[in-house]
DNA sequence: TTTTTTTACGCAATCGTTCCCGAAAACATC
DNA sequence: GATGTTTTCGGGAACGATTGCGTAAAAAAA
């Protein structure tokens, strides 16, 4: 089954013209006289004419597309960037191609070769936890291909990056739990070869030194997939509720990891957050309305997905080759709610 | 800036040949000797060529890719349809584009023109609750053009369907709630044109029907953006809660209305479901971590972008025109949670 | 009237690939 | 040795659109 669209060529069989003039006629040429400028118009609109994009690609080499790598867009904080990425995209008149690597680097890499040989004149990545072998992308930068990073950014490659302020978002959710009184505070960690991973350790740990709280390295657990798969977040919870001395709190890095921990220490009934307090990286708007509402840090997804962007047109368009590089930094929010509250004195015991 | 790839004119005068020899050698013709496939296997290789699938698009007049329309991504149901749809497309070679309305008309149309003239080789499409004029759906299915429509259908127009029991779920939730002792039931509808309200609003009264309680025309509410433009929920909300009468129980059919719904109970500090029960459709995995955990109808998004992509590349990949269509139906789910338990005598004051 | 300029359009190349032909070798057959 | 057959490859058109260049006719200038 075909899907036959009207070319030019029927527009000038049908006028008894040529080519070249019907397509000068439509772009509205100076050469084409005002009465065939009208005629082919007329024509083009009666027959609903639109032109071939994928023609019009090929020989002016670029697609006006651009292709989007995430790892799972059935996240909040990935569709919300999606969102802003779509929103100054089609501003410019592009189009947003997205897949999904699911946190495999097969996927990945699988996505990646289809897309660029899809022609899409540039990428916006988040890479997968997997990935630890980034001569793939080096490659295509090499080769000149725009390439925007966010949130999981690469070191290596040296281009435009958006990441969220990690640091300080780990930072201040810590010193948040401290100040509330809790001191054994454990860490949900994502893969640890992730940018993202590393900034918001390192928040983590400088809160608790500023703190004079002793990091303890058996209270960091890593969840290699990012909470994508239910039982590494079972794993890294039961071995931390096995500890002689439990942790009386859990800041989880990753939005899928605060929800995973939640449902986790709900099916264990472990109340929240008198037994054990939990904070985490979360972007979906449903956190309030949990049992117990969730204090979270929040990323500005959105913004991200628009500054990115907007950092990707530029390399798109520019003339010449860009050398000069920038890594935007956006500011997180602390939401603070029930499931941090102020920890109660050890000797009342909490009635719910 | 621009990215350059390898054609296979640069193999070919590298390697004294011509482009034909070379094409040949790489589609492994019978035409072309051992040797010389040798020689143009090695070097493509070596200087990693890929072929430009926009030139192969304009070749065949096919693209190998699907276009996707659905209203919006950040939302549980349709993330996960889309999985279905990639996990299928995928495996059969297909690229998925995939487009948002955020329920609006407008925003349709410019996808739709944007993807079909983008040369998709079919679409799979869940109309905007905005969409009342099918006639471009219309002209372009009647043009050839393979359309899938998957939860939001057009009886309108003959070609493959895949919707959730609609019908079943609804029937099913509102027996529930009645066996459970709530007999004013409210329903948040959907916009009233879409086949899915219908349909569930038909079996919402047909359970109310079955068990003697009178459909009373003030209980039902209709949100014309399915719960996207959250103050549109608050106003039928707030004009329920004004009733001399209360419900005792609100059904809410779409995911955006049934968190939505909560949100505004909890903000009034309403107790669900001691003052007012609560269930609906949704596919979000938090429901269960919800305060309270809520009952809902699940469908089963995933299976069905999977049956809707396999319906469409049938009709994409058939060689003669389909005239028989067919409209699957797949059964929901109905998780029973804390939200609509049994109702207590009134003299009793419930204790949460 | 002749020459020059302008106007208005067509021809053909181009983008990367496939594929229908034709054609030159190499080989077999009588 | 002439003819037929097979193998192996190249030329060139096609897909849809744009665009530099060429040119006929009309208009303007001489």
């Amino acid at each position: 089954m075909k899907f036959e669209a009207v070319t030019i060529k029927d527009i000038a069989k049908a006028l008894g013209l040529s080519t070249s003039t019907v397509s000068r006629a439509l772009r509205d040429s100076y050469e084409i006289s005002p009465e065939t400028k009208k005629l082919v118009l007329e024509y083009a609109e009666k027959i609903n004419y639109s032109p071939n994009p994928i023609a019009l690609s090929l020989k002016e080499r670029r697609s006006r597309s651009i292709g989007v790598i995430v790892c799972e867009i059935a996240n909040s904080f990935f569709s919300q960037v999606i969102n802003g990425i779509e929103s100054i995209a089609y501003n410019n008149g592009y189009n947003v191609i997205i897949a999904q690597s699911r946190e495999s680097f097969d996927r990945e890499l699988m996505n990646l070769q289809y897309l660029t040989s899809r022609s899409v004149d540039g990428l916006i990545i988040s890479v997968s936890t997997e990935t630890n072998d980034f001569s793939n992308f080096k490659q295509l930068h090499e080769k000149g291909l725009p390439i925007v990073f966010f949130d999981r950014i690469v070191a290596e490659i040296n281009t435009h990056k958006v990441i969220a302020d990690n640091y300080k978002g780990a930072y201040d959710a810590t010193t948040h739990l401290i100040k509330n009184g809790y001191k054994r505070i454990a860490i949900l960690a994502n893969a640890e070869v992730l940018s993202i991973t590393k900034e918001r350790l390192a928040g983590y740990k400088a809160a608790l030194k500023d703190n004079h709280i002793a990091a303890n390295e058996s209270l960091i657990k890593y969840c290699h997939h990012g909470g994508m798969i239910f039982s590494e977040v079972e794993e890294a919870m039961s071995s931390l509720l096995k500890m002689k001395q439990r942790p009386d709190a859990i800041f989880a890095s990753a939005d899928k990891l605060t929800t995973g921990c939640l449902r986790i220490l709900k099916s264990r009934a472990i109340d929240v957050p008198n037994e054990i307090a939990l904070t985490g990286f979360s972007n979906t708007d449903l956190t309030e309305l949990l049992n117990p509402p969730l204090t979270i840090i929040k990323q500005p997804a959105f913004e991200m997905g628009e500054v990115a962007t907007q950092l990707l047109l530029q390399l798109i368009e520019s003339k010449r080759p860009v050398t000069e590089f920038e890594t935007r930094v956006l500011t997180t929010e602390l939401l603070i709610r029930d499931s941090t509250k102020k920890k109660k004195p050890k000797t009342k015991e909490a009635i719910h």
